[in-house]
DNA sequence: CACGCCTCCTGTGCGC
DNA sequence: TGCGCACAGGAGGCGT
C-alpha cells in the first residue's frame, strides 16, 4: 500500500477533510491545507510526512482500505486533493486508526511509539531478537504479534513464518537454533509476499482496488485440514494469544 | 512490568 | 428462507 500511495501523494496539498468522528481518529482535520512529502512506513502504520512537521498516521485495522473517489456507507474518511482527486479511508468494521500529530509525537499511539525493528532492516538483529524469545515466558506467537520483538507480523505471517521455521506457535523460550531459523523466516515470507504485492484472504485491496497475489502462496494460514506441504499431515488449529493458529503437527512441535 | 483475557465493530458463512 | 452463532489481516484496556 505504501508503494502504491507515495507516487500518488507525494508534492499534493491535501485541501480539505471531511472524517466521521471515530473514537480511533485523532485530529484528523488537521492535515487540510498541508502538503503530502512522502509517505513512508513504520509495521503496518502508513506515516505520510506533511509539511511544517507535521504527520498523518493511518492504520488498516482488519478491513479498512484506502481508494481514490470510490465513497460509500463504509467511507470513515476524506481527504480532498489539490487536483481534484478525492482518497477515501473505507473501513467496514472501524478498527484502522487515523491520526494527524506532529513529526515522531507517537504518545497517543503506543503501538507505534514502541514498534520494535523492522524486519527487513538491518537493525531486526539476530541476536538482539533470539534474546527476547529466550527471555520472555509468553507464546512465540504473542510475541510475534505484539510488534515488539519485530515489527509488521500479523495473524497471516506469523503463521506463515512459524511454519516455514518448524516452530509451534504456542512454544515459549525458544533457544538459539529455533530463534535463528524463525528470524530468517520472517523476512523470507514477508519479503515474498511484499513481492507479490501482499495476502488477500478476504478483504485487502490495494489502491486501485485490485487484490494481493500471495494468497496462494500460504503455507500454513487459512490451511486448517489440509495436508502439510512438507509432509503430508493434515494441518490442525489451535488458539494462541486470542488468535487461531494453524501449524503442522508434525512439522512443528513444542 | 508482563501476561492473558476481553472489548471494540460489522459482515459473512455455516448449521439447524 | 430465516435465525443464531462462530469467526474474521488489530491493538488497547484492564485485572492478576
Amino acid at each position: 500500500m505504501r508503494r502504491q500511495l507515495d507516487p500518488e501523494l507525494t508534492g499534493h496539498r491535501i485541501v480539505a477533510v471531511h472524517a466521521t468522528p471515530q473514537r480511533r481518529f485523532i485530529a484528523v482535520e488537521r492535515a487540510a491545507g498541508h502538503q503530502v512529502l512522502g509517505v513512508g512506513r513504520r509495521g503496518k502504520f502508513l506515516v505520510c510526512t506533511l509539511n511544517d512537521h507535521f504527520e498523518l498516521i493511518v492504520h488498516l485495522g482488519m478491513t479498512g482500505s484506502l481508494r481514490f473517489d470510490h465513497t460509500d456507507t463504509y467511507a470513515r474518511a476524506q481527504f480532498l486533493l489539490d487536483d481534484g482527486r478525492t482518497l477515501i479511508f473505507r473501513d467496514v468494521r472501524r478498527f484502522g486508526r487515523l491520526a494527524v500529530v506532529p513529526a515522531g509525537r507517537y504518545d497517543a499511539i503506543p503501538a507505534l511509539a514502541n514498534m520494535g525493528p523492522e524486519p527487513l532492516s538491518d537493525q531486526f538483529a539476530v541476536a538482539a531478537f533470539a534474546a527476547e524469545l529466550a527471555r520472555s515466558s509468553a507464546p512465540v506467537k504473542a510475541l510475534l504479534l505484539g510488534q515488539r520483538a519485530v515489527a509488521g507480523v500479523g495473524n497471516i505471517y506469523a503463521d506463515e513464518a512459524l511454519w516455514r521455521a518448524g516452530v509451534h506457535p504456542g512454544a515459549r523460550h525458544l533457544g538459539p537454533r529455533r530463534a535463528q531459523r524463525l528470524h530468517g523466516a520472517i523476512r523470507d515470507v514477508l519479503g515474498e509476499a511484499i513481492e507479490h504485492d501482499g495476502t488477500t484472504f478476504r478483504d485487502y485491496q490495494g489502491l486501485s482496488g485490485a487484490s494481493g497475489g500471495n494468497a496462494p502462496f500460504l503455507s500454513a494460514y487459512g490451511r486448517r485440514g489440509l495436508p502439510c506441504l512438507s509432509c503430508s499431515t493434515l494441518l490442525r488449529t489451535l488458539v494462541v494469544a486470542g488468535r487461531t493458529s494453524t501449524y503442522c503437527p508434525r512439522c512443528q512441535r513444542r
